[in-house]
DNA sequence: GATTTTTTGATTTACGTACATCAAATTTGG
DNA sequence: CCAAATTTGATGTACGTAAATCAAAAAATC
């Protein structure tokens, strides 16, 4: 069995209060004893039994959602995941709440981020923008005991806790290696649509891909990047656009969203000549492309455990509990039409 | 605030112990009463705090994984994994068994489940061997009330509550389109490296490899299967004669496990040729074979996924709750050597 | 050494559920 | 209508922890 508070203070040959105090570091306990009881703690290797606990405090997990205002399916997706997560938050005493602020815009972030530094402590899980007064706010916060895991795109060099989200730079790496054997002894150009430059898993994925076809397929030339905007009306003309003026074109990456115009310029233009395409994020647009062979293969990142994975992070820094790393490791996920779920 | 088992007294107009009967099932309830009861439930959408509960009874969850005596990375890493289960099981409420039975022996699976059917009921993950003989017991068992999920190896037709695994087509089928959009336009024979066609996983695998092979790739043949019966000095064997015989071998995919025999063997005998090769399982010989080109891509199932989502689940059917299915469902990786763990 | 301050102990209640006991009420059978 | 059987209520304890109160002991201050 393992041991309890009352084996605890046992062991260490002082009361129950005096343990409770220094489990939950209550002032009024003199140094050696904080230490006797810290001793017995780590002896009888006690942990706190969460579920008790959180029953005696009537404890639920306040955490707070940040998500960009932006109108696409991923986003979307990751909205209905963190409304299924609110559907289960009474059996996993969590109490979530999404704000919404507008893309791109680091400003914005700012100010809700600094809004909530007023509220009472809680668990943050943002989509971040990639700026260095959004890295400030975020030191403040983590400073201030809030914990803070990122969503989908990261704040590297910031203090929060984790990050839930597939690495980019392996994304587009992988999406390189994936056009660049797919399309095997063929020379020619590769058009690239991204959203935004500013956003950095997009720049990420960019990196990736380049280097890779740098590296190791010389007879691919990568394009200037298209930049959609996420924007199906957007995407489509700039794809259009890009397979009518050039008839060099072997390959495309769509490495942001938008992808429902992707697909209908490919439908349009593409036609008449084999082109290998790879894309981001598994929509019913992406699916049915992969399906009909518009499209060669998907990466995605599955929305449901990133938000999943996110809230598990958030209530284990709230306990001050260690994480299964492997476990809240986002995988990149690579659909071909045969692995479709 | 979710409603409690006072909320549901009060609303039926009976007492605790009532709601309590009803709730445990104890007798001395009359029916109309236990409708009264029942229906105060569903109308406020009572749910048992699981966690109290577990509190009040002092529960753990009893379970038994199965396992062959199989000595493969891969059966070690399930090994491990499950290792690690069994350390987090005090702050899981789990007690966690392990028994081996000899590898695809129908017979010795089957006697080991009789002596559980004995015990008290427990929750079961199996590797399963697929037999008649081995349905019905695990058929009986669920019908006494035993939950079961089957692991890495499925069990069709039975009554198993859950598998916890990828889909074998699928993957053969990713397999196969992978190897002939890596090989474009090349003609050729493809070898094929198995463990044993007697194993489930294995079967299916092939039936979904030489099926898209067969539908999309006609330019490729399938030679006959080698079984290397997961064992390195046999499938080094069996490829290495293989690769000798026939100059005409442009593809392999090994399904099975054993890839450092296979590893091996292409370093011997294809140091001059560009064979493609797609493999099952990522282990350090796999993943270093990827990494310096010997092999191409590496398909995947996620050993510490299936150990926590075959936990998970036996502990939700134990509760009778419902799980996450988009949580449970285990993917197909794919690594190429940019996106490895 | 007396006084104040700090530290510690003892005890209680609570969280939501399980489970047991005994008494009281109700139903059933004759 | 009475006795027996069944059903229901009332109550208490337990699980492991949190949190509060008040008394007692120890340490620090003068």
């Amino acid at each position: 069995m393992r041991p309890t508070v009352h084996d605890i203070a046992a062991a260490a040959g002082v009361s129950l209060a005096t343990v409770d105090r220094v489990l939950n570091q209550r002032p009024g306990v003199r140094h050696v004893t904080r230490e006797k009881v810290e001793t017995a703690i780590r002896e009888l290797g006690y942990i706190r039994d969460v579920a008790a606990a959180n029953l005696a405090k009537g404890r639920t997990y306040p955490l707070v959602f940040i998500l960009p205002a932006s109108d696409n399916s991923f986003m979307h997706g990751l909205n209905a995941e963190i409304r299924q997560a609110i559907l289960r938050s009474s059996a996993e005493r969590t109490d979530i709440r999404t704000i919404e602020v507008s893309a791109f815009d680091p400003a914005a972030l700012v100010s809700v981020l600094e809004g909530l530094s007023q509220e009472k402590r809680c668990g943050i899980a943002m989509v971040a923008t990639d700026a260095p007064e959004v890295r400030d706010v975020v030191d403040r916060l983590v400073r201030a005991g809030f914990s803070i895991v990122t969503l989908v795109s990261d704040l590297t060099g910031s203090l929060r806790h984790h990050y839930a989200g597939i690495d980019n730079i392996a994304a587009g790496r992988t999406a390189a290696r994936l056009l660049g054997r797919f399309l095997g002894a063929r020379k020619g150009e590769i058009a690239v649509l991204a959203g935004s430059m500013l956003v950095r898993d997009h720049r990420e994925r960019l990196e990736g891909f380049t280097s890779v076809i740098a590296e190791e397929f010389p007879d691919l030339a990568i394009l200037p990047v298209l930049e959609g905007r996420d924007d199906p009306e957007v995407a489509h003309m700039l794809v259009a656009d890009a397979l009518s003026r050039n008839a060099g074109i072997v390959g495309v990456y769509s490495l942001g969203a938008g992808n429902r115009g992707l697909v209908r310029a490919l439908k349009e233009k593409a036609v008449d000549r084999t082109l290998t395409v790879i894309a981001h994020e598994l929509t019913v647009h992406t699916r049915a492309a992969l399906i009909d062979h518009t499209i060669d293969a998907i990466l995605n990142q599955d929305a449901g455990h990133e938000v999943r994975s996110a809230i598990r992070v958030l209530k284990a820094k709230a306990d001050g509990l260690a994480v299964i790393e492997a476990q809240e490791r986002i995988r990149l996920d690579i659909f071909l039409k045969d692995n479709l779920p």
